[in-house]
RNA sequence: GUGACCAUGGUGUAAUGGCAGCACAAGGGUUUGUGGAGCCCUUCGAGGGAGUUCAAUUCUCCUUGGUCACCCCA
């Protein structure tokens, strides 16, 4: 009767789906992702900088401080909820503010100067998904701390441009700006609202909302209209102190002394309140947003309540920069895939299979297996499918014998060999390949 | 937060108000201890909920997710 209709709604269980824009990470993206963390950690390591992990969750006052309850990160992005011993926390939607928290938690100018951290990790942010953008996507980020001097704006540049370069990323495009400081900042936005308040009918909608709220956001505007006004706008650049002018070049400088080539893009600007002086963009044909961005913030320290220190950092948005690899065709080699295939066929050899296994494992071999799979065929089918090199074949007169069978996928060559040299000899052929690097 | 489009096995797709078909992938077999090709077989599906209907994968609504644009951002 109803039976079957009544079984079948049953049995449609409500199936999970992750958070809106908040995709799984899957293995087939594995080569990417441990590219990534190899390179990450290798300019590291060249740029001396060290690693830092902060919580994935901060007061929300913090980042209310640091951003600015203006922008549009704290007005609508942030993922602010009350925990049960009702602290309002939020989930981290950008990696420096919470790491000039830990600098002076944690005192962290009495041990170095600077100080120079990278970070890598997931960022939340509660926006709509598209192309490129994601609610939760990962960062990887460089910060120094405790010193302003333009070197090391220059530093974190140069570290993010090898990043990118390592990853043998093309079609870079590093366009670099000042925002001022205190104190000729507030001067040039004087000289823009002069400038633009007559305008104000010309402008889009946006930009007359912007004028109010952020005139620096006007140079920001794509529409028509507005890129046509900016063009006859006052620069900032002919506003600058004397200090910010100096730094600008000083940066510069370096940043031509090492052929690094840039943009100067004076209409360049950033929309976390927190930066001045340097800012910067890297963005790649490819895609229509930033790969990475950053920029220096002197005063981010004092604004969420502690002694001042100066800081610059950078940060890669690291999916971003796999959807530009994956464009350019760029797929790198999967480094930890094993080169090893171990096969065993009947139940002696089943048993005493995996003790050898753990052998060579512990013996610092990559060994992959398919042991659950009975006949002969389907694990020689699987090491095929697997790419491996060098499959071992372990059988019932293998194990009387106490020998091996080693065969070299690709030219078919089997040889037999003593079970006592067998990690010996492994290790002989797998290391002609590992010295080439 | 605004707007547009989309949702069928693991993937890519087809048709349809009443049997959901194909390709690839996956697993097995093609005799006994040898992978890749061919052939054969098998497993697996309508995101969730409500409504219209004798009958919904198909029509309607809600919801969830995806895609794209705006806003903004890595």
């Amino acid at each position: 009767m109803e039976g079957a209709k009544n079984k079948k709604i049953k049995k449609n269980k409500q199936i999970f789906q992750a958070p809106k824009g908040m995709p799984d990470i899957l293995p087939r993206d594995q080569v990417w992702w441990e590219r990534i963390f190899e390179v990450g950690k290798e300019v590291s390591s060249l740029y001396d900088f060290s690693f830092i992990e902060t919580p994935i969750l901060e007061s929300a006052g913090l980042f209310e401080a640091s951003l600015g309850e203006a922008s549009d990160v704290i007005e609508k992005q942030m993922y602010v909820f009350n925990t049960k011993g009702d602290q309002r926390l939020a989930l981290r939607p950008e990696g420096t503010t919470p790491i000039c928290r830990a600098y002076l938690e944690n005192h962290m100018g009495y041990y170095a100067h600077p100080l120079k951290v990278f970070y890598h990790g997931p960022m939340l942010r509660y926006e709509q998904p598209q192309a490129g953008r994601y609610r939760q996507h990962h960062q990887w980020g460089f910060e120094i701390m405790g010193d302003n001097h333009p070197v090391y704006d220059a530093q974190i540049i140069f570290a993010i441009h090898r990043f990118l370069n390592l990853l043998k990323i093309k079609g870079i495009n590093f366009r670099i700006n000042t925002i001022g400081c205190r104190v000729c900042r507030p001067n040039y936005r004087r000289k823009l609202l002069e400038y633009y308040q007559p305008l104000k009918k010309e402008l889009c909608e946006d930009c007359q909302r912007r004028l109010e709220v952020n005139p620096l956001r006007l140079l920001d505007c794509k529409n028509g209209n507005c890129l046509a006004l900016r063009s006859s706008a006052p620069v900032i650049l002919n506003h600058l102190c004397q200090n910010c002018n100096n730094h600008l070049r000083g940066v510069l400088e370096f940043v031509e002394d090492n052929d690094l080539a840039y943009i100067s893009d004076p209409f360049l600007v950033r929309g976390l309140d927190y930066y001045n002086r340097t800012v910067f963009e890297i963005d790649v044909p490819e895609l229509k947003m930033a790969l990475a961005a950053g920029g220096r913030y002197d005063y981010l320290t004092e604004i969420i309540g502690g002694q001042s220190v100066p800081g610059v950092g950078g940060s890669i948005g690291l999916e971003r920069v796999i959807e530009v690899m994956k464009q350019q065709q760029i797929v790198p080699e999967l480094k930890s895939k094993p080169r090893v295939f171990f096969i065993a066929v009947g139940d002696q050899a089943e048993k005493s299979g995996l003790v050898l296994v753990e052998n060579m494992r512990r013996a610092g071999i990559a060994v992959s297996e398919a042991l659950g799979r009975k006949s002969l065929k389907a694990q020689l089918k699987a090491a095929d499918k697997k790419g491996v090199p060098l499959v071992l074949i372990f059988g019932q007169k293998e194990v009387f014998e106490e020998t091996i069978i080693l065969r070299d996928m690709k030219s078919g060559v089997q040889e037999n060999m003593l079970l006592s040299k067998l990690v010996e000899e492994i290790k002989k052929r797998l290391h002609p390949n590992h010295s080439t690097k």
